[in-house]
RNA sequence: GCCGCAUUCGUCUAGUGGUCCAGGACAACUGCCUCUCACGCAGUAGAUCGCCGGUUCGACUCCGGCAUGCGGUACCA
């Protein structure tokens, strides 16, 4: 019998959202939708202690931002709720007492620094400690106490937490969508807390009653959670719920670009590259960390790129948007081993999807940086009073259009077409000594005069001063024309020098050689 | 230590017993374009498929062992 797919994506707001789970929610995203399905956003919070303020709106406000919605969830609400653990603690208890009824878990009331001792105890003898079934008769725990005993501490008052009772020589089958058959044996696990001392559960007891109570059909989680599935299907049989068990798919991890081991916050500063979708600022520290929103990634290149770091489409295409993966999604193409995180690689996809923006919403991007260097943006050109710190829109446009390609990110913006919007101050020295040589002043005085004389378009500039000049002449061609554009830009970088004299127009290219054959030409040997 | 998972070009990966002297992408390199720098395009190089055995007519693909890496081993998730 197929049940509806529901799936959820469980993070605790311990912090901002690791890029790894904004992963594991996308796929969760892309199952569901791809199956007509409902996506869950359910808050394990749980630990008390762990708690961050502000951690749950950060997530929220990520994964929308990356356009990974919810059908049921903390923030849109549902059926199936509350969908924060802490709001849902009077619910657990009885499952716990149902446990313990049935003989499936116990009482413990040893405490933590009991536990503590006896594990640095059998540590200094090279052992380890578990709580399994071969220790658990000799701790203070409801299968080892009177009866009685075990009543009056708990009527007394006494801190308790409740364990789960692994059956003995029990070889335990987990079925996983990506690894297939994943066998544990019951001896070899610890007989796990579900019910702390302070009246809420721990994650496994929550995680399983949440699931089923939620009707979620598939379990897409990272992969260090492979270790305790064993323990979950154990409480599916525990509480009779095996038949309507959620399917498991555990995704590989995340790697750090160099050497080995899980992506962490650090290597993302280190590295200079984010491992968070949006800032972050630890509200205790007041540290910093940065977010691929404001590192100017947009919102499909992040999406596309985490799809395709552990899952393939089977096809050599690479461009996704996000309909075409919810196409294309498929649990049986997810990779088993974990990948690591390529910073060119991101940067590429960044720039793939920056070209599909328009001039306009280049413009937008560019507008405000504008504006941090004194320059005011106007609708016509019969609004300008100030040619020297404003420009038209259109003009903006003009030059995004003509420099789009080479933009990886808004930020490069700026630094990348500042010279349509202001004259060099200097001039690259390394530049002019490579092609400003002797007489060049001569060569600029001439094209100035030519410049005055010509029907100022792209063509006529073009058989003056390339055909008519330079080629007629013989001169080189290389020399001069990177000389001019020395002089109107600074260095030799840039688009094709007539359309650039086009796009500045007239006057400032004039005014500008002028200035730069008055500023260089003394440099002269 | 114990348990589990993984292991194909520098990186992400394709590959489900013959079609693979292993394909694609990023990065690298070369060339084209060109007044320059980018973009773009074309091409080159880069993997004894972790190692050793086994099964098979045939293994990157199946099995076993080993090595390495990672994950777990909390009243954290």
């Amino acid at each position: 019998m197929e049940r509806k797919v529901r799936v959820r994506f469980a993070p605790s707001p311990t912090g901002p959202l690791h890029i790894g789970g904004v992963r594991t929610a996308l796929y969760n995203y892309l199952f569901a939708r791809q199956n007509g399905g409902t996506m869950i956003l359910r808050i394990e919070d749980t630990d008390q202690t762990r708690f961050v303020p502000g951690a749950e709106d950060y997530i929220v406000e990520a994964l929308s931002w990356l356009g990974i919605g919810f059908d049921e969830g903390v923030h849109v609400g549902g059926n199936y709720g509350p969908y924060r653990q802490s709001d849902r603690k009077p619910l657990y208890r009885q499952y716990a007492d149902q446990l313990l009824a049935d003989g499936w878990a116990y009482y413990a009331f040893d405490t933590p620094q009991a536990l503590d001792a006896k594990r640095k105890e059998l540590e200094a003898q090279k052992k380890t400690f578990q709580y399994d079934c071969n220790t658990r008769t000799s701790m203070e725990n409801s299968l080892t106490l009177p009866p009685d005993e075990v009543k009056r501490r708990i009527e007394r008052g006494d801190n308790f937490v409740v364990r789960f009772k692994f059956p003995e020589h029990l070889e335990i089958t987990v079925h996983d969508l990506i690894r297939g058959d994943v066998t544990m044996n019951s001896d070899l696990l610890d007989d796990k807390v579900l019910f702390k001392s302070d009246g809420m559960p721990t994650y496994h007891l929550a995680n399983i009653v949440d699931d089923h109570l939620m009707e979620v059909s598939h379990v897409i989680r990272g992969e260090e959670w492979l270790p305790s599935a064993p323990l979950h299907v154990m409480l599916y049989r525990a509480f009779g719920w095996e038949d309507t068990m959620p399917h498991f798919a555990h995704l590989p991890l995340l790697l750090k670009p160099e050497g080995n081991g899980k992506l962490s916050k650090r290597d993302g500063d280190r590295l200079g590259f984010p491992v968070f979708p949006l800032d972050w600022r630890d509200p205790q520290t007041g540290e910093l960390s940065s977010g691929y929103r404001e590192r100017g990634y947009l919102p499909g290149a992040v999406v596309n790129m985490l799809a395709l770091l552990g899952w393939n489409p089977g096809t050599e295409q690479e461009i996704f948007s996000m309909d075409e993966l919810i196409k294309a999604f498929d649990i049986s193409h997810i990779s088993k081993s974990g990948a690591k995180f390529n910073v060119e690689k991101s940067k590429w996809f960044n720039h793939e999807y920056m070209q599909m923006l328009s001039d306009k919403q280049f413009a937008d991007y560019l507008i405000p940086q504008l504006a941090d260097h004194g320059i005011s943006v106007v609708e016509t050109p019969d609004q300008l009073t100030n040619r020297g710190s404003q420009v038209t829109n259109q003009y903006v446009e003009q030059v995004c259009a003509m420099m789009k390609n080479r933009i990886n990110f808004p930020s490069e913006l700026w630094e990348t077409t500042s010279y349509f919007f202001e004259a060099p101050t200097e001039y690259n020295s390394a530049d002019l000594k490579k092609r400003w040589k002797p007489g060049m002043t001569t060569h600029m005085n001439k094209i100035l005069q030519i410049l005055d004389s010509v029907t100022f378009d792209h063509d006529s500039l073009h058989k003056a001063i390339l055909d008519d000049y330079i080629v007629a002449n013989q001169f080189n061609m290389g020399q001069i024309m990177n000389s001019f554009r020395i002089a109107l830009i600074g260095k030799t970088v840039g688009p094709d020098l007539l359309t650039f004299v086009m796009t500045i127009g007239k006057d400032e290219t004039v005014r500008r050689l002028r200035r730069a054959v008055e500023t260089i030409g003394e440099l002269e040997s």
